[in-house]
DNA sequence: GTCTATACTGAGATAGAC
DNA sequence: GTCTATCTCAGTATAGAC
């Protein structure tokens, strides 16, 4: 290997056609993922919703875990590039609250939640998964650094540890009052992230 | 049917036992269900649990569902009772408040959550069991009386909906930062419990 | 009513033709 | 690489002896 800097080799027909369509099996699969959950949803109907047959899955990925890690990678791949576009300049609260916002709107349209809280098993097999927990730590340290130049700058309660505020933050990512409030039908989309936002840093007391 | 209230028949030895081993297998599959989940819980886990054969498990009860649903409608009666006796002369938002951290208490000490949120299937089949959902609604509306008390105090932050406020409290009930700070192990039980309270209702910003 | 043994089903994964 | 067909296994539920 004389460079490690090579330029990237431009991509045949056949190359961009497969990750197109490895792409819409992640898509397919969010779907799902935030339709029915980990266990609800089987191979048989990620394969329907893409308009694939079941075997042809398996060119692309290993299992069934290995494609939801997959999409909870790319989800917060995704989520560490929208922070770095949130009120870059503002005080550290505000890029906090802004990312909670931005989850919920991303929730809203249709993505699956930041954490696998509602299965213990795909949770489980997440843990293991390097690719993932690298993911996760990243974006985590910098959520962290937030977290204490909020608390440097004043805007944070005292007494609070910061893995409370991170796991907390994460929490809300995934609150299933955002269905039940969704299903219900008698908020409209911004007055759920609204309230659910401001409720999160200020509370249900007056 | 010449009364409606007779006096209840003394029960024989049989029935007695028959009981006590329903309310085992109700512990086990508490245990099971809170630990590992519905779906990764099975019929075979729950009966090594209480010690009996599996088939066993089907003549008191129909299905695993219906086992599942019991132990949810045994929690919510439980917690019926139980917010009947928080400090029931005082002002409604410390009720609330209150109840939320009688329910944290209960998961620290091993209870299922009180939302099947981490189980679409089971939360599907609980929606249609009308046990359930006339327990569900009794603790409901004791709640949103407190609720709408807490408001007419001013002791709730004006704009929410009773319904938003409701669902916040389910919610906390099952947040799984509880999950995450217990397997931490960098805070202790209280400590737990005090922060979720606080931040639930005074929010995370000073 | 409890046990052992078994029927049945759904679903993850693989084989082999094209 | 995609398809159809199949393997395998776990897990719910039931049958039948005692």
């Amino acid at each position: 290997m004389p460079s490690v800097n090579l330029p990237a080799p431009r991509k045949s027909f056949r190359e961009t056609q497969f990750e197109l369509r490895a792409e819409a099996i992640l898509d397919a699969t969010n779907r799902l993922l935030a339709d029915k959950g980990y266990e609800a949803m089987s191979m048989d109907d990620i394969a329907a919703e893409v308009g694939i047959a079941k075997g042809s899955l398996y060119k692309h990925f290993e299992s069934k875990e290995a494609l939801a890690a997959a999409v909870m990678i790319r989800l917060l791949d995704q989520t560490s590039a929208a922070l770095a576009t949130i009120s870059p300049d503002g005080p550290a609260i505000e890029r906090l609250e802004g990312l909670l916002r931005w989850t919920l709107v991303q929730r809203l349209s249709g993505s699956v939640p930041h954490l696998p809280s509602t299965s213990p098993a795909l949770q489980q097999s997440l843990l293991a998964n390097r690719r993932y927990m690298d993911a996760l730590t990243e974006l985590s340290d910098r959520i962290g650094e937030l977290i204490v130049r909020a608390r440097d700058e004043g805007a944070l309660r005292p007494g609070m540890r910061d893995e409370f505020v991170l796991y907390t933050l994460y929490a809300r990512t995934c609150d299933p009052t955002l269905d039940y409030l969704k299903a219900g039908g008698s908020m409209s989309d911004a007055e759920i992230v609204d309230q659910m936002v401001s409720t999160c840093f200020r509370g249900l007391a007056a």
